[in-house]
RNA sequence: GUCCUCGUAGUUCAACGGAUAGAACGGAGGUUUCCUAAACCUUAAAUUUCAGUUCGAUUCUGAACGGGGACACCA
């Protein structure tokens, strides 16, 4: 419908560009353009007479007097189309476990990048963040007909394996690590204590490069020990990420995703594709770095001075196999925010190489989580582990009367929607009453507002499909128009990475469809036909939510 | 010091340059004989400051103030 429009007006106005609105006040129609003001400041007219010639123009034409019942001049020009209640109706119909879905983007490859915790270290409600809006922004991507791959950029690479190698070999026993239900716990004790110690003992931030450099040249026992803190970290990773239901593209290592250290073998071509394009200069103490034109950018480095690489030459190195193997339109980074600089270095030396074009290279940054006092460092300890999280909000759950299963799915959608529901890119004062939150905007609402449909329609026992001539009230029409506008909003929520953008317009409807059903008999109304009509919206309105909650990846119980 | 970000009710967040700035939590008051009160209804409460661009600015530009982050051998 909105296309049907767009294509009209430019064809009556011979414009390029023309906005397209879904006003927030349902009084504003269901969409609405300002075209005449912008035509009108061009060609020095009046925008509201102007305005009124374009909606003459509309009224002539067959198409938009079959879909819209009114048309009219607003405000300071504005123009406000009105969808027919047949049409409305009509729509209704169509809502099916595919509603939203589309193949707009159809034969496009993307690659997602998202969680990437590091081995050793905890998994904790910052990789969360990210895990949970890369999976969303990978879902929303799909649903409008990309090709997905998922990858999981595991950290198994670099400096701090040395670290974490001197530190089991001086402190640890490895057998009593293998033992231990979270074998990562008594990692990061480790690692905390290296920090510790190394602030006492200048050399053993050198004991750490050395074990790192035995690591890259294959040294036997750093392997060995190496590949250990591997297994260690899956027995907490695998339970996470089926907790949360996600899970990554099995090209990528059987879906364990591709770390960093996948790429160690391939790196030595990419310095050399730098070195043939002269992109690489020497720094003052020895270190291979990529200056920018103008200083746009502090310089990359590429190799350190002691001949070891860094996250830079990895991520192209990375890039570089990405675009061998799927030739993508689109990566995306679904990484922490700090992290701009960096990625912005990565993407302009991408296109240095010629890999990319502007807008192939995306970094979603979202903003970190911290405590009112400060940030949350791995070094120092004082983090919020995932798993206490995760119990906390299930006893949340179970408290407000959920069992089993069932309050482990609501916990869940609690977490993934308070993540979700806010631009990404915000950062997060870390609060419980806030990550538990099961009440409003909140993921348990709309799982509640889903089990409600269900519940009726259960109730009803049967539903007839038949429910003409019936008079919709005013609650029933803003749940129709509201209804229109789901596909449209998966769009524009994909075409800008922005799950917070579906969240807002789910608990919308959700809101509506509570307030009707608070106001309206619908199983002991005596007209059939309202009956009926009641039970098809209840069913719809259902279906939208649970294809929604499947699309921010979170599971829609049919009882709560 | 340089760069990047953010600044909206008491709190946490919304609002492609649009129309009366919208929610949730918390506060005050109310609603359970169709479904499930994790709900619904009523109510008080906000754009950091100063300039500029515009028919129109929370949004764009500049400055100030304030929070967060990044800046060569971590990732």
């Amino acid at each position: 419908m909105k296309e049907e429009i767009l294509n009209t007006l430019k064809e009556i106005t011979k414009e390029e560009i023309i906005q397209i609105d879904i006003p927030e006040n349902t009084l504003f129609g269901d969409y609405s353009s300002n075209i005449a003001m912008i035509m009108a400041k061009k060609e020095g007219k009046n925008p509201y007479t102007l305005a009124e010639e374009i909606v003459a123009k509309l009224q002539g034409k067959k198409n938009i007097k079959l879909i819209f019942e009114k048309i009219e001049v607003a405000g300071a020009g504005f123009i406000n189309f009105y969808i027919a209640k047949d049409i409305l109706l009509n729509n209704l119909k169509k809502v099916d476990e595919k509603y939203g879905n589309s193949d707009l983007n159809k034969g496009k490859i993307t690659i997602v990048e998202y969680s990437s915790p590091n081995i050793a270290k905890p998994f904790t409600i910052g990789h969360l963040r990210s895990t949970i809006i890369g999976d969303a922004v990978a879902n929303l991507l799909e649903a409008s007909g990309w090709k997905v791959f998922r990858d999981n950029h595991l950290g198994d690479w670099g400096t701090q394996f040395g670290k974490m190698i001197y530190a089991i070999k001086t402190w640890g026993n490895e057998g009593k690590i293998s033992k231990l239900d979270n074998p990562v716990k008594e990692l990061v004790t480790l690692y905390v204590k290296f920090h510790e110690e190394a602030e006492k003992n200048i050399n053993l931030e050198d004991e750490g490069r050395k074990w790192f450099k035995k690591l890259e040249e294959a040294d036997p026992e750093a392997k060995r020990i190496w590949k250990r803190c591997i297994d260690w970290s899956f027995v907490e990773f695998d339970r996470i990420y089926k907790s949360l239901n996600v899970s990554f593209s099995k090209e990528f290592e059987n879906g364990r995703g591709l770390g960093e250290s996948f790429f160690v073998n391939r790196m030595s071509g990419v310095i050399s594709e730098l070195e043939e394009r002269k992109l690489l200069k020497i720094g003052k103490e020895g270190a291979k770095l990529v200056f920018f034109e103008k200083d746009k950018y502090p310089p990359a480095m590429i190799i350190k001075k002691d001949g070891t690489t860094l996250y830079h030459t990895r991520d192209l190195a990375t890039d570089k196999y990405r675009l061998e193997k799927y030739n993508p339109d689109l990566i995306i980074n679904e990484v922490g925010s700090e992290q701009t600089l960096y990625f912005r270095q990565l993407f302009e030396m991408e296109k240095l190489l010629g890999w990319f074009k502007e807008g192939q290279r995306i970094h979603l940054g979202h903003g970190l989580y911290r405590f009112k006092e400060g940030k949350m460092s791995t070094r120092k300890g004082n983090v919020i582990w995932m798993e206490d999280v995760l119990k906390e909000a299930i006893e949340k759950a179970t408290k407000l009367g959920s069992k089993g299963k069932i309050s482990k799915i609501v916990a869940i959608g609690a977490l993934k929607y308070n993540d979700l529901k806010r631009d990404p890119k915000t950062e997060i004062v870390f609060d419980w009453n806030e990550i538990l939150n099961m009440n409003g905007n909140s993921g348990p609402y709309l799982q509640y507002t889903f089990a409600r449909t269900r519940s009726v329609l259960f109730k009803s026992k049967s539903i007839n499909k038949v429910y003409d001539a019936v008079n919709i009230n005013s609650e029933e029409e803003a749940i129709l128009r509201a209804i229109v506008h789901f596909p449209e909003v998966i769009l524009i929520s994909s075409s800008n990475y922005a799950p917070n953008l579906l969240c807002n317009y789910l608990f919308e409807l959700a809101s509506k469809f509570n307030t009707f059903y608070n106001k309206h008999s619908i199983l002991t109304n005596e007209n059939e036909s309202v009956t009926s009509f009641r039970l098809n919206l209840t069913k719809s309105v259902g279906q939208i939510i649970k294809n929604g909650l499947n699309i921010l990846g979170i599971e829609a119980p049919e009882r709560m």
